[in-house]
DNA sequence: ATTATTTTTGAACCATCGTTCATTTATGAT
DNA sequence: ATCATAAATGAACGATGGTTCAAAAATAAT
């Protein structure tokens, strides 16, 4: 497969997210990547350190991204907090639904990635400490249900995003993005009780 | 490591379980689950038939439980759609709860077993088919909301619980179980709005 | 056109295990 | 005690695939 000329970089990567999506992290060889990306094999290393850093590249891009759209969804004074919960779940669905092989490499290989040798964990830190301040501000202002533990709330809309759009991305025809979005904002505001 | 005497089957697949959970999969070697069992690493080969086998047998195992009893809970006419969701959150949380290293395997193995290959994945079939039937059935006896998409249900709240499970499991002491529970429960039935 | 420099190549290297199996050890029967 | 059978061992095999690097190709400079 062509690359568009002198964005090598950037091709390899999105080679090496093809590649993990279908075979997943650990049965990807180096030579598929660089046959998708139409180079020889050795000429991932020109780029990449190695097989660990491609990974750790693309979850480079997506927290630092994740991050920043984070960062200015808790600064906006003008929405409230569930708005602003509705707001990233729209940011998250947003990001991958443009591209569903980062959503399952997204959702199946971090675990691959160490805190300690990898710096995007900055990030990720952040990101859910943010998280968690919107919804402390929601409980604070009065919004949100008091009896809300925070943490918790927090890994189950993570996780149970993460694993509906790991259903999506594998079969999209099992669900709309908008019956997602809309059906996810439906549970966490009103719960499914009638 | 010891095993019991006359268990040596049952001992090399908690060890794997072990091996697995603190490694990963692929990162986990043959010889480290055999040292952990007490034997020797061709003995491992004496009882599965090599290393994915190991790892189907535990899954196996899992969706077999799960499937058996979400059956038995569906079969009871005297709960109410609501209640049979809260005794399988209840479930899942006893049977991983009695097993930590068992949950983060749970989590995030399953992934390299594929279905062609795999009996299981008739349990594991059964075991979400039957969990739709209860949420369908409350939906028709009028206690659950009717806008729910009943597959995007399924997938949040389970994938939530995984998500949860992993966290806990990793670090109990960021969150008791009981409170894992009460929120779970909280969140679904009622949101998190106040 | 010639030379210097940079980029790319891909065959070969080599470390890593999963798996096998000839041998040893344990168990049980007579 | 002796023999037969079963269970367990662990060194050695072999396949795999990440990584290297000498050589080739492309590009730039003179």
């Amino acid at each position: 497969m062509r690359n568009k000329e002198g964005n090598k970089e950037a091709g390899i990567l999105e080679s090496a997210i093809k590649v993990f999506a279908k075979h997943g992290y650990h049965n990807s060889r180096i030579s598929q990547i660089a046959s998708e990306a139409g180079i020889a094999s050795g000429s991932v290393y020109l780029y990449y350190k190695n097989k660990e850093d491609l990974l750790a590249r693309i979850f480079q891009n997506v927290w630092e991204q994740l991050y920043k759209e984070i960062s200015l969804i808790q600064k906006r004074h003008d929405l409230s907090a569930i708005d602003k919960i509705e707001y990233l779940i729209d940011l998250i669905f947003d990001i991958f639904s443009a591209n569903p092989p980062l959503a399952i490499v997204f959702v199946n290989e971090q675990i691959h990635l160490k805190k300690e040798t990898n710096t995007f964990f900055h990030f990720y830190d952040e990101f859910f400490s943010t998280g968690e301040k919107i919804i402390e501000a929601g409980i604070k202002e009065g919004s949100l249900n008091s009896n809300l533990n925070v943490t918790v709330f927090k890994f189950f809309l993570m996780g149970g995003m993460k694993y509906l759009l790991e259903n999506w991305a594998k079969d999209s025809k099992n669900f709309q993005l908008t019956t997602l979005r809309q059906n996810v904002k439906l549970i966490i505001k009103r719960g499914i009780l009638k």
